[in-house]
DNA sequence: GCGTTGTAGTTGTATAGTACAACTTGAACT
DNA sequence: AGTTCAAGTTGTACTATACAACTACAACGC
């Protein structure tokens, strides 16, 4: 095997070991918020809202999961629906206050545990490896291996 | 923000994107093989059979859901289970040879889409990103942000 | 030896996340 | 007006998961 694929091989292997803990760890970490949850509301601020479809294709997930986390985000009144005047079927969903602050919070909480855990490392590598990162998930998609 | 701080920001994120989308792909690229049952038949193969106990503490699964996984395994046969001669209360499992043959052909499957996405890569790059994934997955687990 | 405590694994029960299919409502385009 | 398309909801089912209670066996202390 060249140093190459190897090297796909190391990836493979360690990207899989990552996203398996992933979700476990969301849940210690963050119990009042799932990953998912996280992740839909983290989009919505950065979109400054959006609809549930939006947020279905951008996750490659089924509208009606979708359809379901956001009533439960509702629900808890983490988000709100706001019409849409332009096209009666749609529902803008925005993050309410309380979703502002839970999400703030939590991503405070992720924040400090990922420094923590690269709090060893050099900043030149810190930098390198977030390039990596940000290039491999950015590659169109092909077969997706995740 | 300093420049190591907006590395560790990029860092998280790409990992949740990166685990957000790892089980949906995993489902697509092999059905016939959960995420999960890939991997604990991976990590058999890797150390020649072991305990369901191990495939529990070193995955951070609750046993019962891996005595079902491994329990299903058994039904499609792509695992056996010995009894321990030494210690009667111990299973130890082994791949069959049908259970290999599956573990190579997703394997074949999985690196040839891991192989595809990382084409335009150099191997400089390659090793290095090999790297720092799997020095940040071995990092003493602190509050395991994943 | 025998009771106590610990470990391996199973099973009951509950929950979350997910998909697919069928449906409703509204939009858009003949 | 009628057909087709898009947004979202709801019914149903399945998988992965955890926790708790249990069984079976082991190991230790006395």
């Amino acid at each position: 095997m060249s140093p190459a694929e190897s090297a796909v091989e190391t990836i493979q292997r360690e990207m899989t070991i990552f996203a398996r803990r992933a979700r476990a760890s969301a849940g210690r970490m963050h119990p009042e918020l799932s990953l998912v949850s996280y992740t839909l509301l983290g989009h919505l601020e950065e979109r400054g809202g959006c609809r549930a479809t939006d947020l279905a294709a951008h996750y490659a997930l089924d509208k009606s999961t979708v359809s379901r986390q956001v009533a439960a985000l509702e629900r808890t009144g983490l988000i709100e629906r706001r019409p849409d005047p332009e096209d009666h079927r749609v529902q803008v969903l925005h993050l309410t206050e309380a979703g502002q602050e839970i999400l703030a919070q939590v991503t405070r909480s992720r924040r400090a545990a990922f420094r923590e855990r690269l709090a060893g490392w050099p900043e030149e590598d810190l930098v390198r490896f977030a390039a990596y990162l940000e290039r491999y998930n950015a590659e169109p998609g092909g077969a997706e291996p995740a």
